[in-house]
DNA sequence: TTAATGCGGTGCATTTTTTGCATCGCAGAA
DNA sequence: TTCTGCGATGCAAAAAATGCACCGCATTAA
């Protein structure tokens, strides 16, 4: 949209923090882009951004221009998305944060099954922990959200919420696997692999480690579940995992034994489907959204909040 | 804002159904403005406009697109003057919707006082009936509206909303003047001022002769109530009013004499503040709407919903 | 039926706006 | 100190928007 351009640049100098870098990435000459910017500010009244020797920076009017900016350029995102709509084809694109627990095996399922559906719909999904994905949602950036064991503020709308058991995975042969349940105090004699630090399941985790203080032997943290369960086929040691993750037919999970740890030691743990409050999603992001609520609700219908 | 002429543009070709007649009113020739639209519908890749004969007409995706100008529109003003309120001054535009009723004695009231406290704050104010009013919302042609006794659809946000007992009104002379309370049947002797059919309270009034099968004497139908109030210096006429509209000091009503018609003829009637659901107000608008709803509030707590 | 009117669209010359180049002044880094 | 990288500015070239004259078309009036 040409007459968003001025809009476009203002959004990109804010990013990048300097004109010149702006206008490189933009392909144009720092001094159009300059002026562009001097242009916008005095028919404001009011400069956006504050000069430093360095390069830019975003004053407090500029901060609430290119938030308003955004805003803008993603609402005609969506007018448009919803004019093709009209000519029947279900054109769009659709752009998701996700944790590490559902990008690898719960999401590529249910985009290939929109996909099937809408062949001219594109995505871009994004692996953010939650505080990432509640900033993309912010700017923008992101429609969606899948959010681990998050408390989000207040400006984040939670569309759907299931609950998920932690479990404990492991290889089929390992001495734990056939165990209806398990506590933390039968992993001791085993080599975790424990989620790293800022992911949701790892504060779930933490509960229980301080509360029995069960001095789990960590022998590797990471923030890739995949990276986790497949090492688990190497040595005999124990990860963590949530059901949403492990329902994939033909992964790495399927070569697994997943065990629900015992509630005492670990409270579940929040999966939610979120979005920008106040915000109207382009159709084909809302029309996923529905999907993804929905198989949520039907996988997980024990939540009937 | 230069970046916004061709979207103005539109707005104004949509609204006057001819290009030509647009550029005129926009002081630019037909063929600028023509070509200007079809450059924009080429680059969204759909028509705006279906071309008749006799000029132009929103189709459907342009109906989408207008929609969308006009909410882009007045959030731009919205950030401006939220931009302007950093520089210390408190500026800005307010415009208001308001029945017949309240728009000649409480909203020049309120007015003044808000101006009082923030100087460079002006104002809009269009006398319209309920539905002209929630039009008005919708377009973003005004910023809130004050509407009496009718039913809102569900795009509207009511903000506010207080009882109004309507009360026949009449020259302090009357002989009827003393009474506490006043039936229908008691008016039957007198000429009757009475609101056209397109007024809140017309609605409420109906009610009662209907039931009751009273055959008022209306004499003159009105849609200005001062023009009744003041009608009822001259002769021993009956006029209806509610209390927000009698408050006032100085004006015609300190001169006549309001008593509440019994709530067995006639259902009190609802007073509403309003806007459109999901907008977000400019500061000042938001402002004075707050001022608006806390007097009304302060003034008939007996609704205490 | 024909002529006249009013509509949106188009080719072309003109005006206005935007862009790029060369260059300045300035502040922090080496 | 010099040097580097930043935003700002004067000026000419390029690009875009505008206005004029005019087209084709459909409806209306005579």
């Amino acid at each position: 949209m040409r007459y968003l351009t001025t809009l476009k640049y203002i959004d990109v100098v804010a990013k990048e923090g300097s004109i010149r870098k702006a206008a490189d990435r933009l392909a144009i000459t720092s001094t159009a882009l300059n002026r562009r910017i001097l242009a916008i500010e005095d028919e404001i009244g009011h400069p956006l951004f504050e000069r430093t020797p360095s390069g830019v920076r975003l004053n407090t009017a500029g901060e609430l221009f290119v938030q308003h900016i955004r805003s803008q350029m993603s609402d005609v995102n969506r007018v448009l998305s919803q004019i093709s709509d009209l000519s029947g084809i279900r054109r769009g694109h659709v752009s998701i944060s996700s944790g590490a627990q559902t990008i690898s095996v719960f999401l590529p399922k249910e985009i290939a099954e929109y996909r099937k559906k809408h062949p001219g719909v594109t995505f871009e999904v994004l692996r953010q922990n939650s505080q990432a994905a509640v900033e993309s949602l912010i700017n923008h950036d992101t429609d969606t959200a899948i959010i681990f064991d998050s408390i989000l503020p207040s400006d984040i709308q939670i569309v759907a919420t299931v609950t998920q058991i932690v479990q404990i995975i492991m290889a089929p042969d390992h001495p734990l696997a056939n165990e209806k349940s398990l506590r933390l105090q039968d992993c001791l004699a085993w080599p975790i692999l424990m989620p790293r630090e800022n992911e949701g399941m790892r504060t779930l985790l933490n509960v229980g480690q301080v509360q029995k203080a069960t001095p789990l032997q960590t022998i590797i943290e990471a923030d890739s579940f995949d990276m986790m369960a497949n090492y688990l086929i190497h040595e005999n040691a124990l990860g963590f995992q949530i059901p949403i993750s492990m329902s994939g037919q033909g992964g790495i999970y399927s070569h697994l034994k997943g065990i629900p740890i015992d509630q005492r030691d670990c409270p579940s743990g929040l999966l939610h489907i979120a979005q920008l409050k106040g915000r109207v999603l382009p159709v084909a992001a809302a029309k996923f959204q529905d999907q993804l609520v929905q198989r949520l609700n039907n996988t997980f219908p024990e939540d009937t909040r």
